[in-house]
RNA sequence: GGAGGCUUCGCCUAGUCCGGUCUAUGGCGCCGCACUGCUAAUGCGGUUUGGGUUAAUCCCCAUCCCGGGUUCAAAUCCCGGAGCCUCCGCCA
């Protein structure tokens, strides 16, 4: 949620914000009017406590003869706290629900307008040329037994797959390769819970509208994670951190779990849109000063990645109206899928400023000491499944073939080249005993 | 799934049986000051978090795992829940 002061000092800063993300601007003045009345109730129901505490202790000391009466006036007062309190929770929840309401304030450099109007920053790579006709992720993964479609339907339904063979081995490569580089560059590796709380999953921001995107286990109350973001950030919710040594990294494992509802008919072929893939997620809680230049380095690491991939891309700056609950601001990174002649989304990071911490109570000490809110931001290391169409794509060869990137290869026992039929016993991490 | 134990202001801890200056004790750590050639030791003072109020200080309210209840009054009594530990059962 956001700062209650910045609404309070700058309301018009939040309108504009909500304007541009095209929200509910009346919902500001709202918040406003439920703070004053939150503020009001809570001054009256202390204000009778304190009266009450000390009716309470004349109780105590009074004599006998004059003790009736003070303990009638205690009474009283007992029962006009209760009332003042009840109006102080009503109150409260009253600006709790609004407040849950506004999504985080944009970065003044956001580009305005929605999902059409992302500013391309940069595109790096050649796009590549093919002699042949191209073919698309999942012909280039049936021929090589990569991906299995009909099956994952026949177990699981719609929008499931297996990953089989070379499939199931490039998986464990790029998880590798992702760890690694996030361990190289100083992140703590986890293996993050897929099963979170409700509390995690509204601390994230992720149950206001996008509660239809999210599978929900009712007879445990706990939902399936769309992202190790929730349980990475719900990792340190209720503590302090110290962050005097800087920003405080992670990169987390998990399994990811999305319904896709309302995407009906989109990318309805093979595994670029699935109900479940699993994904390395960077994850960095830093002081608020910090949080763009860190929001920089998120980026930069996904397109080292991306290179090392080999996959040409683009970066874009994802405009106002497009951006999640909490996010303040929003690269996105898009790679060429050849079959689609389009760059589509493969990477995305989101500076959330202290809007998540705020409602997790994740804070660190200032200079002066004092508990504040920290920033919290994530990036896509590598989103397995979607990774695996695109390299399929842009590595393609004429003969069905895959050209495999060096970066992979010491996960893939040095092949250079997967083909279809190819035998797997020979792929071993090198170094290991046959 | 069953039985028992535990949870106090950074860490440890007193207090809970028997409700009332608990405005929560003490130790460690940390910060400041004094003493000291310097350090150590010692002494004195400070040190939970959130909210309200304020120009700021002061002050006020809440906070003893969480949520209810009883009471004029709850760390303390009652009910419900969570987490941790031990044992039994089951299990990869």
């Amino acid at each position: 949620m956001i700062d209650l002061r910045l609404v309070r000092e700058n309301p018009d800063l939040v309108r504009a914000s909500q304007r541009a993300r095209g929200a509910d601007e009346s919902l500001v003045d709202a918040l406003l009017a439920a703070d004053a009345e939150r503020r009001a109730a809570v001054k009256a129901a202390d204000d009778l406590r304190g009266e009450q505490k000390a009716a309470s202790q004349a109780v105590r000391k009074a004599s006998p003869e004059e003790r009736p009466a003070v303990l009638e006036r205690a009474k009283a007062l007992a029962a006009q706290v209760k009332q003042a309190e009840e109006a102080e929770r009503t109150a409260d929840a009253a600006l709790h629900a609004l407040h849950l309401r506004i999504p985080n304030v944009v970065h003044p450099d956001v580009p305005p307008g929605g999902e059409d109007d992302a500013v391309e920053i940069r595109t790096v790579g050649e796009l590549p040329a093919y002699d042949f006709e191209v073919r698309d992720h999942l012909q280039i993964g049936e021929a090589l037994g990569a991906i299995d479609m009909e099956r994952g339907a026949k177990v699981s339904g719609a929008r499931f797959y297996f990953l089989t063979g070379p499939g199931a081995l490039l998986e464990f490569a790029l998880a590798q390769l992702a760890i690694t580089r996030a361990v190289a560059a100083g992140f703590i590796p986890v293996i993050a819970p897929a099963l979170v709380k409700p509390e995690a999953m509204e601390g994230t921001g992720f149950t206001g509208e996008h509660d239809e995107e999210i599978y929900r286990v009712e007879r445990d109350d706990l939902y399936l994670v769309g992202t190790s973001e929730v349980a990475l950030a719900g990792m340190h919710a209720r503590e302090v951190l110290d962050l005097s040594a800087g920003p405080r990294r992670y990169a987390g494992w998990s399994s990811c779990f999305r319904r896709e509802a309302g995407s009906y008919g989109k990318d309805t072929r093979g595994i670029i849109r699935v109900h479940w893939f699993d994904k390395v997620e960077m994850f960095s809680f830093c002081a608020p000063e910090e949080a763009e230049a860190e929001h920089r380095r998120l980026l930069q690491w996904e397109e080292e990645f991306l290179q090392l991939l080999e996959l040409p891309y683009r970066v874009v700056d994802i405009a106002a109206g497009d951006l999640g609950t909490s996010a303040a601001r929003k690269f996105d990174i898009e790679a060429w899928f050849p079959s689609q002649g389009a760059y589509r989304e493969l990477t995305s990071t989101s500076d959330c400023t202290t809007f998540q911490s705020r409602r997790l109570a994740i804070r660190s000490r200032d200079a002066d000491g004092k508990p504040q809110p920290v920033a919290t931001l994530n990036g896509t290391l590598c989103a397995i499944a979607r990774t695996i169409a695109c390299l399929l794509e842009v590595h393609q060869r004429a003969d069905g073939s895959v050209h495999v990137p060096a970066a992979l290869r010491p996960w893939l026992g040095g092949h250079e080249v997967l083909t279809p039929g190819m035998s797997l016993t020979a792929v071993a991490a090198p170094g290991l005993p046959a």
